[in-house]
DNA sequence: TGACGTAGAGAACCAGCGTTCTCTAGGGTA
DNA sequence: TACCCTAGAGAACGCTGGTTCTCTACGTCA
């Protein structure tokens, strides 16, 4: 097996268990079972705890942002692809093994101790501010709406991860849809804004 | 020291450290030093580090809810008490030491393994859910919009702690504003629902 | 005053875990 | 075949932290 392999299987087996029950709650030990890499091997290809997990958060922001960026992208009109970042979001909470947003919950766990955590979670979150940032730019509505999408988002996940309800997502649509219309009719009243 | 005082420094303690730093960042030895209560008094008032965590959380859900609803229903107006919620929310957030909510945060540390912290978790969410509904029926206002100010509020959250942006609350409120309106308008469209 | 019960301080115990070390086996090369 | 390098398995090490134990001191009651 070679370098890039394994690294690949340490990720995959970081990304299932650190998502799946907590950094914390799992040691060295389990990522090398799940893995199959010798803990030899994978402390040269990651010299610390601390180093590995900000690779699995680093990994995990590319995959998700370009997985929701594809879904939305299908879409061709700029305000239907606001809509289609909560459809993605359902489709997403309804997965099976669902737990919630990782940032969310690594920030929860470690974000007073940890400045990789920390800063890890609030460069995703940036990130995905910008995105919605850009969405609604391109649907030609304010950055303040943007920041609204975010708020419903962010507690769809939230809610959809604690409380488990499938329907959030739904409900996060039905608001983001009303905030769209509200942005657009406040644009018609103030065109030149 | 009589039992209900050293009680509650225990709890005084617990609730400082494990809000502030996280519950497995902290130790049964830290809530001895800042408290002041020996460790066999401690284990008296609560045989595992599980109970105490519980019966932080239990408490500050109470204190939690107890602020919150101090502040709206100083408000008479049915819709202004909606609002009033938001104030709230962002007079929190602006608290030295606010560090997200207690409840999201301990779930993403410890909701997959401590069923505990889960339940707790559950419920308090709950909680506030029925709060927003009964708020809602005040104002004669439908229960979807409970559940999308319930998204608004969980998401500023979130936002607040990891983004630490302090004008957070008041795009929430904003935008609580605007649904509550689209709700209005809705009932006015179709009165008998 | 003397025996007793209680409470606190802190050591002790034990398990878990991040990290490193050792030993061994296998494979490639002269 | 004999030597050497590498990699893996798993033991070892050191530290932390939850929980329990021991020892001492003090206050109380006969």
């Amino acid at each position: 097996m070679d370098q890039g392999a394994a690294r690949d299987q340490v990720l995959d087996a970081a990304e299932e268990l650190f998502y799946g029950r907590g950094i914390q709650a799992v040691g060295m030990d389990d990522i090398r079972s799940l893995s199959g890499v010798s803990l030899k091997r994978l402390y040269q290809l990651f010299a610390t705890k601390d180093r590995l997990v900000e690779a699995y958060l680093e990994r995990r922001d590319l995959s998700w942002r370009r997985r929701l960026a594809d879904h939305v992208e299908a879409c061709d009109d700029p305000e239907g692809r606001i809509i289609a970042v909560f459809d993605w979001l359902e489709r997403w909470f309804a997965e099976p093994g669902f737990r919630g947003c990782a940032w969310i919950n690594s920030f929860g766990e470690l974000g007073a101790t940890s400045a990789t955590v920390a800063t890890q979670a609030r460069r995703h979150k940036q990130a995905f501010r910008s995105y919605l940032e850009t969405l609604a730019a391109e649907a030609d509505l304010p950055r303040e709406l943007a920041g609204q999408l975010l708020l419903l988002a962010e507690g769809a996940m939230v809610t959809a991860g604690i409380l488990g309800a499938p329907e959030t997502a739904a409900q996060a649509r039905t608001a983001a849809g009303l905030l769209v219309e509200s942005a657009r009719r406040a644009r018609r009243a103030a065109p030149a804004e």
